[in-house]
DNA sequence: ATCGTTAATCGCAAATTTACGATAAGGAAT
DNA sequence: ATTCCTTATCGTAAATTTGCGATTAACGAT
C-alpha cells in the first residue's frame, strides 16, 4: 500500500498535483526565488541555503524533474536557471484551478449552506 | 534527521509551501473540485472518490488543517464546504509567487545566460 | 599525470505520507 | 435501550521524503 493512486485521477489533476508537490517545500520555493533574481551557479545556491550541498542537489533535481528549472554545464560547474515556459505553464495551471473554484462559487450558494 | 528545516526559511515561504503541499495530491485537488461545485456531505465525497472512506477522511483533514475547507455538523453527518476566504488567500499567495518570478525575469537576462 | 574544485550520486537514518480495514464515537430512529 | 448510519480515529504496512556525510565523476589548472 501507500502507493499513490494517481491512475485513478485525471491526467490534469495528476500533473497539477505534481507541480504543487514540487512547490511544497520552502527550500524549493527559496531556490526558485533565488533563480528569479538571476541564473546561478549551483554553488552559489548552496551558499545561500541553510541546507547541505547534497540536500540542495536533491531539491534541484526535483525542480528539474517537473521542468521548472534547467541546468547547463559551464566548465566544471553547472549554471541553473528557470525555464520560463514551464513557469508560465505552471502559473496557468494554478490560475485555472483557482478560477474554476471561484467560478462555481460565484452564486454564493455555498455560504448559505455551510458558512 | 529528515525533520523539515522550516525554521530556517521565511514565514511566507513556509506558509506558501504548506499550502502547495496540501494541493500536492490529485485526490485533494479532486475534493476541492467537487466542493467547488457545491457543499457536500462527506459520504457523497467518498462515493465520488476512488479511495476508501478512511483515506478520504484523512485528505479532508489535511485540507481542513490548511484552512481551505470547513466541516459543519449536520445531524449525524458532516457538510463540507470551501472556505472561500482561505481559497482567495491561497490564490493570492500563488499569484504573488509567480508574479515575483515573472517580474525579475522581464529583462530576458536569464535566457541570455542559460537558455 | 596529478591536484583541486564542483556537483551528482550513494548509503543510510528518521520522519512523513499514503492507504486500508477495523474500531470507536456520535446522533437519529425505532 | 437498541439499532443503524455516518464519519473520525486507531493500528498497521509500505512507500516516499528529507537530510546528511562520504564518495564519485568530470572538468580545469598546474
Amino acid at each position: 500500500m501507500a502507493e499513490r493512486k494517481t491512475v485513478e485521477f485525471s491526467e490534469d489533476l495528476v500533473v497539477l498535483a505534481d507541480m504543487a508537490k514540487a512547490l511544497g517545500h520552502p527550500g524549493r520555493l527559496e531556490i526558485l526565488r533565488i533563480l528569479a533574481g538571476r541564473a546561478c551557479i549551483c554553488g552559489d545556491i548552496v551558499d545561500r541555503m541553510p541546507l547541505s550541498q547534497s540536500t540542495v542537489s536533491q531539491h534541484l533535481k526535483e525542480l528539474k524533474n517537473v521542468g521548472l528549472i534547467r541546468g547547463e554545464i559551464e566548465g566544471p560547474r553547472i549554471c541553473y536557471c528557470l525555464d520560463m515556459d514551464a513557469v508560465v505553464n505552471a502559473q496557468k495551471g494554478f490560475v485555472r484551478l483557482f478560477e474554476g473554484i471561484a467560478l462555481c462559487n460565484s452564486g454564493g450558494e455555498i455560504n448559505e449552506k455551510c458558512g
